[in-house]
DNA sequence: TTCATATTTAGCTAAATGCGTAATTAAGCA
DNA sequence: TGCTTAATTACGCATTTAGCTAAATATGAA
């Protein structure tokens, strides 16, 4: 990413963005069973077939789902395993995150 | 990320909201080169010190840059390097993607 | 203290976004 | 051809957000 093109940097910003909605993050988690239709995750989800169905055109404009119709249903499976490379590589800076904020506030409580 | 709670979904969806915006990963590309302060952060993009300094804190928030105040300027430089694995990782799956869309394009262009 | 400079915050606007409802499209079946 | 069901799209609404200008805050120097 050393010397990207604005516009590059655009579609970097674009793949982050589509992984930064809880929804999307809870819809991608439950296709790690595998695959599911709109109206199945809707119902898992407790969302509206429509909103779903948009959230899962974004994650699969960006590459992340593969859509496949079958019948009169649209279903979504993962394509990029590395999805779940990446989230749990965040998982890990959060979780260390964590740890940093709380000593700060024992530091903070030591010293009041 | 198996089984997390929707709290921790929602600071994993905050941590990659902060790698969404282009202006902000600009940033980010910028401190590869070592520490920055505000103002000279402001001139190399173009944009306001005030800008620059609420995405700083939000980058700062989220424990990717780390903050130093020295006189009466401010200074951030990186504090966690796997941001840039996690950018590498993403070029890498958009590159992937961009290969795809061209051969779809391709393919279109032969059946048309 | 007073002044100058750097950063942060307040207030605002325009654009983007997530959601639901309702309308539209698409596919299978009688 | 209808009818039913699933998915998508259109529309409106409330909230968020990136940007600006201007005001407030903080720090070092005179």
């Amino acid at each position: 990413m050393e010397n990207l093109p604005p516009e590059a940097m655009r579609d970097v910003a674009a793949y982050f963005q589509a992984l930064s909605e809880p929804t999307r993050l809870q819809l991608l988690n439950l296709l790690r069973e595998g695959e599911r239709n709109v109206g199945d995750l809707a119902q898992l989800t407790g969302f509206t077939a429509a909103n779903i169905s948009r959230h899962m055109s974004m994650l699969s404009q960006q590459g992340m789902v593969a859509r496949e119709s079958r019948g009169t249903s649209v279903y979504y499976r993962i394509s990029d395993d590395s999805i779940y490379a990446l989230c749990d590589l965040v998982c890990g800076n959060i979780a260390r995150e964590h740890e940093r904020t709380t000593q700060q506030r024992k530091a903070f409580s030591r010293a009041s």
